[in-house]
DNA sequence: GTTGATCTATTTCTCATACTAGATTAGAGC
DNA sequence: GCTCTAATCTAGTATGAGAAATAGATCAAC
């Protein structure tokens, strides 16, 4: 499995060594998402902006096509450029969800992704039961063993829990729902990451787990279903969502 | 309702009119997505490629900031700037989604939305039963009627219907549902858009639209999901897609 | 007074050019 | 062969100059 890290469209974690036009990006979008700046409002303008940000304006204006690529605000000569009707962002682009998350996220955000992710999830293990291969089914089963063995404490653990649901994702063969429930993923990670501990012991999401498998497994589509439904459930409520 | 083409997002008829870096990324992103560059592949790098073109480096540069920015491509210094694993790309946003219909679609990309749509919309449709309110309905309703008046055959007719679907996602209350089902939708309609007439008359749309307004008015939440589900059934197997 | 055309000012957009920074590669030295 | 170093190549940043577009003001006509 691929650690997010590793790949070069993760984002460096310090700041100073990133691009400029990255970094640009970064700040407005985070204001942006975070409200400082509402849909309809007008940025600041190139000339001024950058030379109050000590930047080149080639340098803002990558930004701003970065940002205008993701919905977020348009671009007319002479009008300026503002920000765009939240209808119309990007909301499920990872980058704007982690903008989202760094702004501080709306209970209303996590509302919707985390039903986003009731609707998504268990679709997925469905038609993973119907597709997956002998090699799927190993993966899996790997991604189990090693889920139980270090336990969600570790993380370890936690990357081999991460591990297996991305292997359900896969296991679709639908690209679309892989895009779309990565994202979703990835939001649910943040959140239970800072979630985790302050509340009792969770359950053992073992049994969850290996529910779900043995479904994808015997490929029966509607049991993968329900138990996945069963397991997003009962997590979502250890960690303080539901 | 808003038209698209009355939205300043919306991209201009004739591209002669578009901004350069529009126009760039609009034709590298096909080019990407319709395979005539491979993951992994490395771009002409700046120089060359804007040279190439007859534009300059600035203008080649904001286009590999858009296409960055979807995920498609990613820059490094020295090594240039390559194509991004398939499963990185937001297959999702919608100018990735035209231009894969415009690079010519693959049935698999068909199948992965409308897949996609069936998970979506029925999901939509429940939430929708549960928090629409008075306004939704009386607006729902106004888009049957108008919907019924014109008949799938007219620009009217197929406005409302559109109208109709975009109502019940406005009702869910939930933004990432709202932004991933247009991005669906978008596809479902230029995919029908072609394929119909082709086929035999199709049946009335108007009994199955009845039955999920009927049922959202009602605030029956399994019961709006079951009507659209069957309602997408139908639809699509007129539109000859199941 | 209202409407319509024109003019102006402002803002983004484009280009050319120079230089910087960082990563890869090649070569020197051992 | 191996390691360190230097050359080199590519994207990144900066700046200035001007083009294109258009919102808003100004003015003319009715």
């Amino acid at each position: 499995m691929i650690q997010a890290d590793d790949h070069p469209l993760a984002r460096a974690s310090n700041p100073a060594q990133r691009a400029v036009h990255d970094r640009i990006a970064h700040e407005l979008g985070i204001a942006i998402v975070g409200g400082r700046y509402q849909p309809g409002d007008i940025l600041p303008g190139e000339e001024r902006y950058s030379a109050e940000q000590g930047v080149s304006r080639t340098a803002y204006r990558e930004a701003v096509r970065v940002l205008s690529a993701k919905g977020l605000v348009y671009s007319r000569t002479k009008s300026g450029t503002r920000i765009t009707d939240r209808l119309r962002w990007n909301m499920l682009d990872l980058d704007v969800l982690a903008w989202m998350f760094e702004a501080g996220p709306t209970p209303q955000f996590l509302r919707d992704i985390f039903e986003l992710r009731i609707v998504v999830e268990p679709a997925a293990a469905e038609f993973a039961a119907l597709r997956r291969d002998g090699q799927d089914i190993s993966r899996m089963g790997h991604a189990l063993e090693e889920m139980r063995r270090f336990g969600l404490q570790t993380a370890e653990g936690r990357a081999a829990d991460q591990s297996f649901h991305r292997l359900i994702l896969l296991a679709t063969r639908n690209e679309s729902l892989i895009t779309l429930a990565t994202s979703v993923t990835a939001v649910v990670a943040w959140t239970t990451r800072f979630a985790r501990d302050e509340r009792k012991e969770s359950r053992d999401p073992m049994p969850d787990h290996d529910a779900v498998f043995d479904a994808i497994m015997r490929g029966e589509g509607e049991e993968a279903r329900l138990k996945m439904l069963a397991l997003i459930r009962n997590a979502s409520a250890d960690a303080g969502m539901l």
